[in-house]
DNA sequence: CTCTATCTTGAATGAGCGTTCAAGATACTC
DNA sequence: GAGTATCTTGAACGCTCATTCAAGATAGAG
């Protein structure tokens, strides 16, 4: 017997990294054994193909961002305030020093729109995920009294703007527009 | 002397479709010979290359957005409905029944974002022609007294608000969710 | 220590890609 | 009507890609 000698989750975040730079399709397998130091009869014996390799680190994404969300509303703030962390967060990423970084989700969402249905279900599946806990949050922000409206709507809303604002980040806007879209946003999510 | 034999805007417009429907890396030079009818050689000879082509199909398709904006703009009828309208167009395009028709300038721009500086900033000035031209008319708006508040902070409001809902749409939501949202983006970017 | 099941290695493979180009077709000029 | 400049045609080319696989390495079992 043998144990397999790379760590899954690193080379999950490596890959990663380079899909989320380069596209899917514009990532070559070449580009993927540097990124993950894996040869490629290691990456098909351990993910199938690239394709499967794609829908793990979607996978692990997906986890990753749930955990990033959890961990942002389990602080004892407000609930306006954590929503306002939580966006200025996504503004950070977007613009990230001449190297922002989109989300895979939407990225590959956008790439194999009505090519693929098994990736794009799975990202469905994990974006709906994104939105039912976001839901939860304004659910029980209404609860406590610190939102009004339907919990549903709002997060529907919101995550639009969040939406919107990454591909209004892809024109490369000046910061402080970036900033006023995402302040009108959160006026608009949390005035009601 | 010989003249080209086949009609430049029908030709782009078929290689858009293409573009719009698989994405730039995925649309094979095999799809766009089916798509135009034209042979390789006749599409290098005017085009260049495939990302002559792109580029040509990007110019057209911004003509042709902004004659669609100019259509819309030039009712007669009051600004809110204006916006109406050209909301409800949008939407359309987003869930034409089972194929959705993408924005090619939002897909090209997240595919090849990072990796063509040409392509992107051509894409990158459409886009802020289209917002400038939105401007325009919110700020006319502003002035014949049917919208309060800085048209220009309005107007990218508002597209961002078209971008999110077309990243939403790609998540196949049930219509009404979508036709929400859009009524109630046109309420946030009315009602100031 | 030996054996063997498993993982690792990386060159080889074939398919598909964008691109080229020389031969053929065609419409305009004089 | 002849000449020619231009366009059209599509097979062929070289390259890159995802994928394979047989040989080599290695860790655990007995």
């Amino acid at each position: 017997m043998r144990n397999a000698e790379f760590d899954r989750q690193q080379v999950l975040r490596q890959a990663m990294n380079a899909f989320i730079d380069k596209g899917y399709a514009k990532t070559s397998m070449q580009d993927l054994t540097k990124a993950t130091g894996l040869h490629p009869g290691s990456i098909y014996c351990a993910f199938d193909n690239k394709r499967g390799l794609l829908l793990a680190v979607i996978e692990q994404y997906g986890q990753d961002r749930r955990a990033e969300l959890a961990a942002c509303f389990g602080s004892p703030l407000p609930f306006p305030e954590q929503l306002k962390q939580y966006l200025a967060g996504v503004v950070d990423e977007c613009q990230c020093q001449g190297t922002p970084k989109a989300c895979l989700l939407t990225k590959a969402l956008n790439e194999v729109a009505q090519q693929d249905e098994v990736i794009e279900s799975a990202i469905k599946q994990h974006l709906e995920d994104w939105q039912q806990l976001l839901a939860a949050q304004f659910s029980s922000a209404v609860d406590k009294g610190e939102l009004q409206g339907d919990p549903d709507h709002l997060a529907r809303y919101f995550i639009m703007g969040v939406y919107g604002l990454r591909t209004f980040a892809h024109t490369k806007p000046a910061p402080e527009v970036l900033h006023a879209l995402a302040a009108q946003l959160h006026q608009d999510t949390c005035r009601r």
